[in-house]
DNA sequence: TAGACGTGGTA
DNA sequence: TTACCAAGTCT
């Protein structure tokens, strides 16, 4: 009988390093759901190199979902600071919660699914990995190497229902899951696929066609507009006034310098800014002129500036306290 | 359903 | 420097 495409995947995954150090080897024993969920969270379009120590400093700090759910809020927030798509840390909270009040983790994808956080893909892997069901994980890395194995024009048409398809028994899932998505990271790539090196080429429509790279297509991405805004800078005896962010919308809940709102035009008080900050996010970039405000604006704390670092700013706000420091400006006690 | 939602690394 | 991309989710 031929070998299937799990046969020969994991074949190989079992003689090949894993990208996740953290992960129990190949038809290892079920894993610590927490671990599971906790990095497939942080895994959500972020890499690898990123959430590696950010993932083993969350589990030192809290080592069970019992513990993450008595933590305050702000201390989860300030630990995530830095890993961008916040909306993940304040669903990490409520999630924590409603599964220590629950007793555990809930064992089906459909239960999971349920929780703050887990949509198709994250809910469907932690089924597999960390319960054991067959359940069909498809994230970016196996949508495209399953467009490849079937020559799908994609982005979308019969991506799932092939991932079912080639989805082996549940006692196989997890380590399926997790070698698609290794292959699809490190030879199955976006551009340039090491097609040589791969275990399943013999299964693969596209390689035969010779054309690998153009599967899955591509869709356009819409324009990014530039936007300015203004950031007031306050200090008084070597603090720096910062405030918490409303709870949900751009850097939601994080602690941050008060803003105006964001613009298409450059701002009359960019005039008197004492330094500029550039910075891209997904759908937008942002010149943000750092103006000195008299008096503290809105509500808010004054933060001592030789522990601006366990406000739990993220990257933009941090941004802006590094070029004041290099202006020269202020920052007359740090 | 398409846009909102961060950040850092690579080519 | 710009463009693309990363173990997606929510509305």
């Amino acid at each position: 009988m031929r070998a299937t495409v799990a046969d020969d995947l994991l074949g190989h995954y079992r003689t090949t390093a894993r990208r996740l150090p953290w992960r129990a080897p190949p038809g290892a024993p079920r894993q610590d759901p927490y671990k599971v969920w906790l990095s497939e969270v942080m895994l959500q379009q972020t890499t690898v190199a990123t959430v590696t120590p950010r993932f083993e400093r969350f589990v030192e700090r809290w080592p069970t979902v019992e513990a993450l759910a008595a933590a305050p809020d702000e201390d989860i927030l300030q630990e995530w600071a830095g890993l961008g798509y916040y909306a993940r840390a304040r669903n990490l909270i409520a999630c924590a919660r409603a599964v220590a009040a629950r007793g555990g983790f809930p064992r089906t994808e459909a239960e999971l699914r349920a929780l703050p956080g887990l949509g198709l893909y994250t809910a469907a892997a932690i089924a597999a990995i960390a319960f054991g069901e067959r359940a069909v994980v498809v994230d970016t890395n196996v949508a495209r190497v399953v467009a490849r194995l079937f020559a799908l024009p994609g982005p979308a048409e019969g991506i799932r229902e092939k991932a079912a398809a080639i989805t082996p028994d549940a006692e196989r899932a997890g380590d399926f899951a997790q070698a698609m998505m290794d292959l699809g990271a490190t030879i199955c790539r976006p551009r340039a696929p090491r097609c040589g090196e791969c275990p399943v080429s013999a299964h693969c429509v596209a390689f035969a066609l010779g054309t690998p790279e153009e599967f899955p297509a591509r869709k356009a991405k819409a324009a990014r507009p530039h936007r300015h805004g203004i950031a007031w800078w306050s200090e008084r005896d070597g603090a720096l006034w910062l405030v918490r962010r409303p709870p949900t919308g751009l850097l939601g809940g994080m602690a941050a310098l008060p803003t105006g709102e964001w613009t298409d035009a450059v701002p009359d008080e960019a005039r008197r800014a004492i330094a500029v900050v550039r910075h891209g996010f997904t759908h937008f970039s942002l010149d943000l002129h750092l103006v000195e405000a008299d008096a503290p604006v809105g509500d808010g704390w004054w933060q001592p500036l030789e522990r601006i670092d366990e406000a739990g700013l993220p990257t933009l706000f941090a941004a802006c306290v590094a070029a004041v420091r290099s202006a020269g400006g202020l920052l007359r006690a740090a």
